[in-house]
DNA sequence: GGAACTTACGCCGAAGAACGGAGAAAGTAG
DNA sequence: CTACTTTCTCCGTTCTTCGGCGTAAGTTCC
């Protein structure tokens, strides 16, 4: 068979990606645009190009709007794009408290989503059925068959095992100890399904669409009730032998601090976490404060409320700090509900870089809010599902993606 | 020009250097074992190897040995081996108190090596001056000429630039502030020349040859006189925005402790490098005592020697903890100096990561010592020369390594 | 409105690369 | 000496990319 790479079908195959994923990553181009971008001639574009026309993976738009109209005249190009109705990716968050689900095309544009609050942690099972009606009704509006669509991504606020794709045990969110997302959700859709931890997937989806674009090195904090983060290395996201990496909310910032709920003592969760902040506050606004309402006050300016926001950044950033010695990445990206207080919490995480990193590496590293907000962890289950996909099912099409697909689909990112 | 990816010339260089690696992996092999080992056809394999025989870039060994002699007969195979005089890569270190040059093959197997202990720091020039020196003996007793050598690489115990190539400033090697290495040795020798951190090769050099053979994610942590590390992930070195990642011996672990020389308070340097072993013993022991007098008192059994490394190991596992959590890597390597220090110091490690990193993380990294000793940095810079070199200098061969090559040959790994 | 120009695109034959079949080479087993 | 096995090379076929040339479809200038 052809298949082994260093064959002349394998270079074929590869420069019919090549195409594909220029046309993909520019949303639209012409065929003379491709041949720039790529470094192929123009004949072979013209015939990979047909190729890829005739079995509808890519489509002409001679209605587009009109590329920049050539500086100087000449022919007008005809537009490329991916053939919309060819396919599509699932995304979904699994959150505590709420799921989300989107829809995108081929090139990962978002097209629709929705999203539900509901306690998740009570009822595993209704959380998947919900998640699947959403998705059905999501895909009614946009007139695509799920069999159509060519892969899952889902973001799970829990550790995902690496090995078996299970979530890890004991887990923060309850009653999820070692269910297998997978195969659940394959078993119900029929899709090849990836599931991965939502603080790496926020990094995942920072990187491709929002302040991490064009960053092939940084760390991706995610600050909410519980605290996570995700580390992109070299354009790619750092796992772990185990699969665990980035368990930034277990580093030990105040080695006689509080007992974590891991087993250790002073982890960082039990000082910036959602509760931590709770707490700092209840004196002054009783028993039953919230997360949100501690955030709430420090938008509007409470200095209590900022005073404990600020703390908690320092915290980070004392947690960040020997990371940032060791790896030097050029950017740290804060995200999760909390991360969105903004200022004061970013110059708490500043201030403690400032006095913990030697200075040449902490004038290298910037700390930045993330852009993405709650839709993050979705984009990323976009991302990873558009990340794991590409060369099998746009390139090969050998078989189904309709029937069965087997349990194996599942892996993490 | 075919230099493209994607063209057809392009293919058959990736399939050249295909079987050159396999031959260098495997020391020697036939043409059959080829075609077995890299799915290309047996006509393929053929030509390629014609080709790459008439540059005399590999040659046959009539005379080796029988190749297992087949099961049930049948024509003997025809072993192909690198050509010896096709080339071979140089190694340097440059450390405190010494250099090291050693002299490889192109598969870098290491032909023979010269050491000598001298003052570094005090005359820079006189260091360039020997190394080039022994360089040269080496080379004449293996009958190579300098121009044959296709890269050398350079270990410097120094934090190097990422994009000059130049030693960093303020640097812990005294008197080589700003020196740029790679253009002072290209200029003596007219080679092109790779720089790196020692502890940076240091871990290249336990990934190929050593305890991390096989291992794609884990951190060589370097304890002599200054502590660093290597960070490698991915199979690849992490070298990070600056290229000063692994900078370990700055982490703080004691934020009111004395302050170090990079301007911060409580690094990893300040309590467990050479100087604190050697204070911590001074009562004991008088005041001249020197790093390898402490560590020959452990190896010895003196219990309070014991004592200080164990307390060094703890401070390190402090250092490491952070790391451990957020990275999750599979392996940590000890090697240095102290690192050749043995039970009492992986013990200390030990102790705090159990303490600081949660269980099933901290189960699943070992801590082993370095296997290579003191030519670990060495070997690191021939593997760094290796790494570099492949698919220009050995299947290109476009232009001459013999006149100039410019000082652009430089670069970091 | 028409000529000149520019750019985009497709067809054709050429050059190059890998592959499969047939056959020669070089051993072992009986 | 014969049968057998494995290794390796030569030849013709198939596949892929590439450059040249011709055509299509606009803009600019007069």
């Amino acid at each position: 068979m052809g298949n082994a790479p260093g064959s002349l079908e394998s270079l074929r195959r590869t420069n019919r990606l090549r195409v594909l994923q220029t046309v993909q990553s520019r949303g639209a181009a012409s065929r003379a645009d491709i041949v720039r971008l790529t470094g192929l001639s123009r004949t072979t574009v013209s015939s990979l190009v047909a190729e890829l026309v005739s079995e509808s993976l890519l489509v002409e738009r001679p209605d587009q709007q009109p590329p920049p109209a050539s500086p100087n005249g000449g022919r007008p190009a005809t537009l490329l794009t991916l053939d919309p109705g060819a396919g599509g990716f699932l995304g979904m968050h699994f959150g505590h408290d709420g799921l989300r689900v989107a829809v995108a095309d081929l090139s990962c544009t978002v097209l629709d989503e929705e999203q539900r609050t509901m306690d998740v942690e009570e009822h595993v099972g209704d959380a998947f059925g919900h998640a699947c009606e959403m998705a059905a009704r999501l895909l009614g509006r946009l007139d695509l068959a799920v069999s159509r669509v060519v892969g899952l991504g889902v973001a799970v606020s829990a550790p995902v095992r690496h090995d078996s794709g299970a979530i890890a045990s004991p887990s923060p969110l309850k009653g999820w100890d070692d269910v297998n997302v997978a195969e659940e959700l394959d078993r119900r859709l029929g899709l090849p399904v990836y599931v991965g931890n939502d603080a790496n997937l926020g990094a995942v989806a920072e990187w491709m669409f929002g302040a991490g674009r064009g960053v092939d090195d940084f760390v991706y904090v995610m600050l909410s009730d519980g605290i996570g983060s995700g580390i992109m290395l070299n354009g790619r996201l750092h796992l772990g032998a185990t699969g665990t990496a980035g368990e930034l909310g277990h580093v030990v910032v105040s080695p006689y601090g509080f007992v974590c709920r891991c087993g250790n003592r002073g982890c960082l969760e039990t000082v910036a976490g959602g509760r931590a902040l709770t707490a700092a506050l209840s004196q002054v606004t009783g028993p039953n404060t919230t997360l949100d309402d501690v955030l709430r006050l420090a938008r509007a300016g409470d200095p209590g409320a900022r005073r404990a926001v600020q703390d908690a950044g320092r915290a980070v950033g004392r947690a960040l700090s020997g990371l940032c010695t060791m790896l030097n990445p050029r950017l740290i990206i804060v995200g999760g509900r909390t991360g969105a207080a903004g200022e004061p919490l970013l110059d708490g995480i500043r201030a403690s870089l400032a006095r913990e990193v030697s200075p040449p590496v902490n004038g290298s590293v910037g700390i930045v809010p993330g852009s993405l907000g709650e839709r993050a962890e979705v984009l990323g289950a976009i991302a990873l599902a558009h990340r794991m996909t590409p060369a099998a099912a746009l390139t090969g099409r050998a078989g189904g993606s309709a029937a069965g697909t087997g349990t194996a689909g599942g892996r993490v990112i």
